[in-house]
DNA sequence: GGTATTATTTCGCGACACAAAATATTCCTG
DNA sequence: CAGGAATATTTTGTGTCGCGAAATAATACC
């Protein structure tokens, strides 16, 4: 049963389905289902949105700087500071000066954040990946090839290492102005 | 050129090509471009993100309460407040009570946000479905079959109305706990 | 008329988010 | 090796989100 059902009835009854629609539609609701789940998931944890963000980060990529962090994921370095405070007061990351260059700091998983990580990791990419993988390898390559149609259709910048399946953060736009948004927890 | 270049050179020369990779690396990168343009589009014209979206929202559904926005857009009735405020602040939108229920407010676009809305109108969304309409039918209708399926695979819950293609909010979780975090812009 | 409901705002608090300035340390040049 | 340039992080100050709880205001119901 390689046919979705359309958002109409039939399969093709219609003057004509307009797929435009559709899409944009499919698109608006799985960006909203990824910034929910990243909310409830992080609430659920007592954690906020770029908390997680950036402890997933952090464990994604092992010990590294706040500045490192703060260009991975995209947010000011004064900002990182406040969430490392955070996450440093709920004792799941710790801060080490360096010892070959005294300015640097390191930043890495405590024993709790690992162990927290490892509850919260289930939630929605997992069950997506374990159902993409139930699919047969010729649906795969097709959502696959959809997918990066879109992504050359929106011009989506490559990132290189992109923040894991969540809303996050910008990336550049470092104008004047007071900060402007983002998604608290 | 339905094959996607897979993230290795070949085209199915490895071991495995990995399309379940590829399609939560084209996730993010969706995921990150509408969120970064969503901030840089309100940063050009001077607003946050959520103030942009909340505007999108009165002009998308016509004069509203600001309950009903809120439910719109998914932000408690507080915090709309305070939105609302700034909006007006910027002369963009106007609050009138209503005559016959007079606990109600009724929230419309001035002219002068309504100017705004038209010039911010372009960028990601139009340009994507102008892009839309010029690939054959055959290929949107892939595409549109495609996302559904990924929606499906998310448990993508059914929104009636979303907010237009936008981080922008949440939709529950109003448990406990102290905010979390909004962001300025 | 009096109480429950509904709609919005106010208040208090915490968390982003950033620019600019301060701090600390290393690098580089003379 | 002294002194300034460069680098990494934190501090400071301001503004926006985001919400729960309480306050306000007006309508609805009995």
């Amino acid at each position: 049963m390689p046919r979705p059902r359309a958002t109409t009835p039939g399969s093709r009854a219609l003057p004509q389905s307009d797929h435009g629609r559709d899409i944009l539609r499919s698109l608006r609701r799985i960006l909203r289902t990824v910034d929910l789940h990243g909310r409830r998931l992080a609430q659920h944890h007592g954690l906020t949105g770029p908390q997680l963000v950036c402890l997933r980060e952090i464990h994604r990529s092992g010990p590294l700087n706040p500045g490192q962090l703060a260009r991975s994921v995209a947010m000011s370095p004064a900002t990182i500071t406040g969430i490392l405070d955070r996450l440093e007061g709920h004792g799941l990351v710790a801060r080490r000066r360096r010892n070959r260059d005294k300015r640097q700091v390191l930043v890495q998983l405590t024993d709790r954040g690992a162990e927290l990580l490892g509850q919260v990791a289930p939630p929605l990419q997992e069950r997506f990946e374990e159902r993409l993988e139930a699919l047969d390898p010729e649906q795969r390559r097709r959502i696959a090839a959809a997918l990066e149609q879109v992504v050359a259709l929106m011009d989506a910048e490559d990132l290189d290492a992109a923040p894991l399946l969540e809303s996050g953060a910008a990336t550049a736009a470092p104008t004047r102005g007071p900060g402007h948004g983002g998604a608290g927890h």
